[in-house]
DNA sequence: CAGCATCCTCGGCGATACTG
DNA sequence: CAGTATCGCCGAGGATGCTG
């Protein structure tokens, strides 16, 4: 694993090449790759559902089935797939956001709940979450006035 | 377009009812799904590239060919493809994150430099990556633990 | 140099059926 | 009820060649 990122002057501009390598000297540090695990967490977040079921988990201790109609309600047009609930469940389990718990009867009940460090991603992403809704007036404008130019 | 979202009271668990409506009336709030602009933005956050691209763009103003080293450079085992690179800095643009600049010279001369929008965002993409650096030891701890037990 | 067109691969996600 | 297996679609992203 290559921790070390060697920027060659005659690559970049002048002005660029001293923000660069502090910004690759960040990227490198600890013996591994700080950009990979942030990269990773936020392509979760960034994905069809991951974000929505830390919010709703935010609520409380659910049950899968009825986590799975509670994001229905919240996403309308197109309910998750049981299969891609428990794919997402266990991304977030598996990372330590979020703890599963299971009970042997049947039929069987299987709960979840955020974990104090799921909690405080689902805080980071509710942060985004206004971050965005504060600025989608400026953001919808943007891109209205991006479509009209050309076509 | 729907913005009432409703919960009916029988399809949940009477202690998590409350908190759901809460959750929906957030969702639902401005006439329209306020998750969506949201789910776009951190969509690109968590994508192959633009995380990376609006840190490189914090360090200031970069022609096209520079900007693909210098991702390069920082990712080592695969460049970003010229295409992808347009792509990204053109759904950048769209919505206001991004500005280009492009002469009229041969062979042209493009550059592209934050908005002072899009500098907000990388502030918030790199309080996430500091956020989730700053707990890697503990997601990849859980990581090895989940992957141990089984299997 | 920057961008576009074309082709291709791969992974995310949905649908369905089946099991303990 | 929760989970698995199987199948199929579609879009993200990479490779290459061409153009102004």
């Amino acid at each position: 694993m290559k921790t070390k990122i060697v920027i060659d002057p005659d690559d970049f501009p002048q002005d660029l090449r001293q923000g660069l390598a502090v910004l690759a000297a960040d990227m490198a540090t600890h013996g591994t790759r700080r950009i990979d695990p942030p990269r990773e967490v936020m392509a979760m977040m960034g994905d069809r559902w991951t974000s929505l079921i830390l919010q709703v988990l935010m609520i409380g201790t659910w049950r899968h089935a009825d986590l799975k109609r509670a994001l229905a309600a919240l996403s309308e047009e197109q309910a998750i797939s049981q299969r891609v609930l428990t794919l997402k469940l266990r991304a977030l389990e598996r990372d330590g956001f979020v703890a599963r718990h299971a009970t042997a009867d049947v039929p069987p009940r299987v709960s979840y709940r955020l974990t104090p460090l799921g909690t405080e991603l689902a805080q980071e992403g509710r942060r985004m979450i206004d971050w965005v809704n504060e600025r989608s007036a400026a953001i919808l404008q943007a891109r209205t006035t991006f479509d009209q130019r050309d076509d």
